[in-house]
DNA sequence: AATCATTTTCAAAGCGCTTTGAATGGGCTA
DNA sequence: TAGCCCATTCAAAGCGCTTTGAAAATGATT
């Protein structure tokens, strides 16, 4: 069913059926109504390209999802952070494009979403340090929102982000407070911004106190498993262990509870673990009691947030650009206690 | 750049172009590749949505992510999946087209994409048993793959799916083999499709072994981390509890672990688990040695072949169905033991 | 040189929609 | 009754591409 033949059914020119259901003033109700029930009826939708032609907007947004080449790893957060702006874009009906490439192809894939005028807005992921897709963002003329922000880039955007640097000030304060000195930051790639801005907090909290940094102490890779479990087990190891961990995702908490206990040690007792907790809908921080301590805040809020965001902006292109700082909350759970005495 | 600009800057017809850019063969060698610089030089591609129009195909799949209302959760596997499917449609050069809906307006999500003629054909995620969007979507006439399949569906579809029943037979062979008696079952929602044939694969491993199935030691439920944990928490608290678990994901088989540890035991001594591992990206089973036995099959090369397959579909709709069985490995790793003796 | 076949190029139509600018008709005033 | 205005409807153009059917250019053949 197309408009053409909808309005011949309907005895209308297509003009007036294209009004009635864009809501355009100049339409008898009487017509609008009659119009709308057909269009019911038949199950009538405008051919989604070729409304796009016509109006020169694609009500699409589109996301790259880079991939690791080293793991083959596509970011954990991603699926809770589309299901975030995904509820945003229905809402709008906005459709979301998808494009997974490896990471050195990114920029293409900008580029060609940019070229094939396939979408009106883009959404950039893990953002890193100085980040050149922001300009050439900027230089393709898109609307664009960044979830994170790319600390050394001086070009203006808007972004929607999580007070990283204070999140992680915060924890290692705690673990201060609880009478920890040895703290191990187990994080993810500190080109990622949102991983620097983490171990930049830490530094801060441990420099207040007076407590020097250990490079030792200190490891950044991809966030997985097995990366929390090996480090933990190496450190644990050391002649002077650490007594807790800070980490940058329950995932890597989970593979440092793992080591702990492959020691035969109790988390919560003689190690504490305090872990970044983003939320994510199929690995949940336990029920009522927290399993892990944790700074949280949730990605996919993060992803309506942005879509949101971004949605305003093409709505009224001429919007100043716009910055939202979320703030994780502090929560503790059963995997911190104060730092045993030594000897 | 769009065709009429490039034409005109190459003093040809848009015909002439057009046809040089798509591999006509009736075009001159040296014009093309003429053509072929200046596109390459002014980063010309063809608006995708004029294209879709003029060509009738728009180069896209869409995938509806269907997301659990009760947990707010979308399928952990997604991601990975997503990433294979991706690979594969990038190589084709086609587009995802993704939307992410409350389960109950999914029907809506599907009649959508084929009323706006958005794409050319669809995945279909997490197939329940006797799926009535398997009937929807022969009834709107697009090309489609399930990512599993509807046992009770007595229509004929294209599906990519592991042998899942096969799986959890030998899980729990293995299981018996070692002198366990008392397996617990901890499945995903059994209205799901692969859930129910895992079931299936279970008790028939026990009937074979006269073991009398206890209702008291299977659950089923969304695959969450607590939902492992609070299983495995009250299994273990029975008056006979179980001595093994058997687990559909190793995010429940994570919080199994948690629990036994909890009790203060160790797995693979005092308790046995084994797991179905999807192999997602994010959460490896161990690097070299795996921490839980498994069986296990990637969820992401099952995206891939179920892009591709749909591809070919799209390419040659005169094809017959497909279907693709992929067989799990199954994989010892440190979580199980023999049953301990009682007593 | 004339004819024909072949290669190469082109103008124009069409994909399904929106939108501009013009036409129609009813109601009201003078 | 004529004239005008407003509300409503319409025909046609245009979005940027592909593709059909025809024309032009080239080469081969007599």
């Amino acid at each position: 069913m197309n408009l053409k033949e909808l309005s011949q059914i309907l005895g209308l020119s297509q003009t007036t059926v294209s009004r009635a259901l864009n809501g355009y003033p100049e339409v008898n109700e009487a017509t609008r109504l009659r119009v709308e029930r057909a269009a019911q009826l038949h199950g009538y939708r405008p051919n989604i390209r070729a409304k796009g032609l016509a109006t020169g907007r694609s009500m699409a947004i589109g996301h790259v999802i880079p991939m690791s080449t080293k793991h083959e790893m596509v970011n954990p957060i991603f699926a809770d952070f589309i299901a975030g702006a995904g509820e945003a874009y229905s809402r709008s009906s906005y459709d979301m494009l998808l494009s997974v490439v490896q990471d050195a192809d990114e920029d293409r894939a900008y580029r060609e979403f940019s070229a094939k005028a396939a979408v009106d807005g883009i959404i950039l992921h893990a953002p890193r340090a100085g980040d050149p897709r922001i300009r050439l963002l900027k230089e393709l003329g898109l609307p664009f929102v960044v979830h994170g922000r790319a600390s050394t880039e001086a070009e203006e955007y808007s972004w929607v982000d999580v007070n990283n640097r204070r999140a992680f000030e915060r924890a290692t304060q705690f673990l201060l407070d609880l009478g920890h000195r040895r703290i191990a930051l187990i994080n993810g790639l500190e080109a990622m911004d949102f991983a620097f801005r983490r171990r930049e907090g830490y530094l801060s909290a441990l420099t207040k106190s007076s407590v020097a940094p250990d490079p030792a102490l200190m490891r950044s890779d991809e966030m997985t498993e097995t990366f929390g479990y090996n480090s933990a087990r190496a450190m644990l190891a050391m002649p002077e262990p650490p007594t807790a961990f800070l980490t940058s995702s329950i995932i890597i908490a989970i593979g440092v509870r793992r080591a702990i206990e492959d020691l035969g040690l109790k988390m919560g007792r003689d190690i504490s673990v305090i872990t970044y907790d983003d939320e994510l809908s199929y690995l949940r921080n336990g029920d009522d009691v927290p399993i892990f301590t944790a700074t949280r805040s949730s990605v996919r809020e993060a992803g309506r947030r942005a879509a949101e965001m971004l949605l305003r902006q093409i709505g009224d292109p001429g919007l100043a650009v716009q910055h939202e700082l979320m703030e994780a909350e502090l929560t503790v759970g059963l995997s911190t206690g104060p730092a045993p005495d030594k000897g």
